[in-house]
RNA sequence: GGAGGUGUGACAGAGUGGUCGAAUGUACCGGUCUUGAAAACCGGCGUACCGCAAGGUACCGGGGGUUCGAAUCCCUCCGCCUCCGCCA
């Protein structure tokens, strides 16, 4: 069941600065896969960056030598050369105006440096193919057979209003749509299926966790949810704090403002979280019952890996989501996405798809993804290798797995006889063997 | 939420507004000594930016201010500790 991500040698490995400088026609290049042209956008920084760090020059020499100054004033004050002092003094006034403007202007040079930089995501990793939309993604394998039932067999939203184990109206009212309550067996099964994952991810290696569900906007900036994606997460406008819309952000962000050595890594952590997102724009019935919500659950698995075996942490994810899926016996399909359906921050995803019997079509239920140093480098999460040089360490993390659409699939795929069996392997979870 | 205290390098712990990027101890790394180890002694030991380098600059919880000069004074925010209140 291993998987295998094959790939040529070279990488462009991080938007810092200097990667900016020293390969600005190879990110060019990768970022067009994106299908966008950051031509501009890179020139302007690498003008800023320099004047920046011309103005920078002006503004030490200034500052040391207005340090000097300062210092010869503190000899002359000691020795009690009281007028000497005051001359001296008078002319540290230039300077201190010279400095404080400079450094205005490079502090300007720097954020507006910044901005242009927060505009330009991830490089795709050189297999990633060049495409604009879903339609372009690899279809990498594919696992169990995919019947279509859809003619006779029931959706998930119906089953679960007959079983009356999940009720979405409820929920409307009294939250809003896209938060259900589950209930009896629903309840159970949420659970279970909680506990199945975690347990699984322990077993392979995975350290648990209990995040906080509120996160600062430092935290959300770190991840990359910030300030690209701000318009998804809820805001707690009195607090300046967010509800996390995955447990990737906690998670990674304890690692934030870190320096790790080589004997720290590979860093394995995993953790059940409910999550938020707003969802903003989404209608009609691609969110109609399990298959959108505002509020869902999921087990996320992280690694903090050393650049050199970052693929390698990234084919150990797969394979774990992989043995999760055929555990609950769900048909499924591995995808890695075409450069322009890859979210920011990543340099490379695999999406695992379950199909959904009654739909007829494939629902996504984990994304799986090497950040590689882009992240890191956000979070200024660096170790200290062998030969105690440090540099950015690789981000990874993936779904394993999300639940709602799981459950969707559980309940379309394993029907028989008005029932819905549960897989043998979630049988312990959750207690009780149909629904 | 109210009152008070506190926040210095991996840790412990100094620091009168003027060679303080910061004493000292521990830990850590290298060396001497030793058959080996320990002890002792000698040396090294923060981060970032600019620079080919020499070197320069910034950082003592974060931000701002006073001053020719701030770890040291002032303001503000945050964290931690103690007491009180409230509460699962």
């Amino acid at each position: 069941m291993g998987f295998k991500v094959i790939r040529p040698k070279f990488t462009h490995s991080m938007l810092t600065l200097t990667q900016i400088r020293e390969e600005r026609d190879q990110i060019i290049k990768a970022l067009s896969k994106r299908g966008v042209d950051v031509t501009e956008s890179i020139d302007k920084i690498i003008i800023l960056d320099k004047e920046r760090r011309f103005l920078q020059k002006e503004l030490d020499d200034t500052l040391a030598q207005s340090n000097n100054l300062s210092r010869q004033i503190g000899e002359l004050m000691k020795s009690g050369k009281k007028e000497e002092a005051e001359e001296f003094k008078t002319e540290t006034v230039g300077l201190k105006k010279k400095s404080s403007d400079l450094k205005e202007k490079m502090q300007g040079h720097e954020s507006s440096m910044n901005d242009l930089l927060y505009t330009i995501p991830n490089t795709p990793s050189d297999i990633v193919v060049a495409g604009k939309s879903e339609e372009d993604n690899e279809i990498i394998s594919t696992h169990g057979e995919q019947v279509d039932l859809s003619d006779y067999c029931k959706s998930h939203w119906d089953i679960a209003k007959e079983k009356d184990i999940i009720d979405f109206d409820l929920g409307a009212k009294v939250t809003g749509a896209g938060f259900p309550f589950y209930k009896g067996k629903g309840a159970k099964l949420q659970r279970g299926l909680i506990r199945y994952f975690l347990e699984k991810a322990d077993e392979a290696g995975y350290t648990e966790y209990i995040p906080p569900l509120m996160i600062n906007s430092d935290s959300g900036f770190g991840t990359g949810q910030l300030p690209d994606k701000e318009g998804q997460m809820y805001n707690m406008k009195a607090d300046s704090l967010y509800m996390i819309p995955t447990a990737e952000v906690p998670l990674t962000n304890i690692y934030r403002d870190t320096l790790l050595t080589a004997d720290d890594l590979p860093i394995k952590l995993c953790g059940y979280t409910p999550c938020f997102r707003r969802e903003a724009g989404s209608y009609g019935k691609e969110v109609r019952g399990l298959n959108r919500l505002h509020q869902f659950d999921k087990v996320e698995i992280v690694q903090i890996s050393e650049p050199s075996s970052s693929d390698k942490a990234l084919e150990g994810m797969i394979t774990h989501v992989q043995s999760l899926l055929e555990g609950l016996e769900l048909p499924y399909r591995i995808l890695r996405l075409c450069a322009g359906d890859m979210g920011f921050t990543a340099a490379i995803t695999y999406d695992f798809e379950v199909w959904s019997a009654a739909q007829g079509r494939w629902l996504e239920v984990s994304s799986v993804s090497n950040f590689e140093t882009f992240q890191a480098n956000r979070l200024k999460c660096r170790y200290k290798d062998a030969d105690g040089a440090k540099n950015l360490v690789h981000t990874l993390n993936g779904s394993a797995l999300a639940l709602p659409r799981i459950v969707a699939a559980l309940l379309e795929n394993h029907q028989a006889d008005g029932d819905v069996k549960i897989p043998v392997d979630l049988i312990p979870f959750v207690g009780f063997d149909k629904i």
